[in-house]
DNA sequence: CCTTGACCTTCCAGTGACTGGAAGCCTTAT
DNA sequence: ATAAGGCTTCCAGTCACTGGAAGGTCAAGG
């Protein structure tokens, strides 16, 4: 299967197949003509990376984890590990956003947002620290 | 006032202040000897600029919002509008992260995590396609 | 006066995970 | 034969810094 299709079947734009082969996530095979070759194998771990992907893990997560996945002898230990690490991380980036938000959202509500020069969002960001 | 000096009063690292320099966010004065000399309204900036981020803007709301602190005539209306919009990007990536949470969470809760190499998190992230 | 150490300067390269684009080869259909 | 489309590689750019090298400046101590 060429790359387009692997594209196609994985979700995956077909720049970021090559960046993955670049980087040694994938070992697709090689046609006579020198086109990227995708049998099951690989397009399965395509589907993979992008599943991994989209729950935000790292590459080098993902790198870890196809491993894991590859081996019949892993132990599960080792992926729950990395997944609550992962988990871990998006508590906190959750925690600063809302942070922000609430920050944020207040400021904004505070603002009349007319074309008078009186705004408590500018008075918020460079006024003296707020308890 | 001396880089490192500014950056202890601003917060910021003084790597960073050189860097809004060279994007020209701030534009401090020179001592003779070539040495930037912060004032306070450059401070002011820095402090300015600190806040912002911490709240999540890009460098170029930044730059729109400084633009906009520094503008006797603004409207606050056009303020208003650059923190709705990011605003609405906090909320979005807030979303996005937690329905990666969601399905994280569901999966790692689902693993037992001892040294058997039965894994549902792999499983999930490998597998067919789930509902 | 000299040295030491702490500053300061500029410039270059690297981060993460792609993404865009150029230049050129291959394939398929007309 | 040619045109369109797909494939290849390689280089550069994204964002907001961050690290480090090479070298100039300054204040204190001997």
């Amino acid at each position: 299967m060429n790359i387009s299709d692997a594209a196609d079947r994985s979700g995956l734009p077909a720049k970021t197949i090559r960046y993955y082969e670049d980087i040694g996530l994938v070992r697709p095979a090689r046609s006579e003509n020198g086109y990227r070759d995708f049998g099951e194998t690989e397009l399965h771990k395509l589907v993979f990376l992008g599943r991994a992907r989209a729950l935000g893990f790292t590459i080098e997560d993902c790198r870890a984890l196809l491993a894991l996945y590859e081996d019949d002898d892993r132990a599960s230990g080792d992926v729950k590990r990395i997944a609550e690490g992962h988990l871990d991380q998006i508590n906190q980036k959750i925690a600063d956003l809302e942070a922000m938000r609430a920050t944020l959202s207040h400021l904004v509500a505070c603002c009349h947002g007319d074309d008078r020069p009186d705004c408590p969002i500018l008075e918020g960001l460079g006024g003296p620290a707020q308890a």
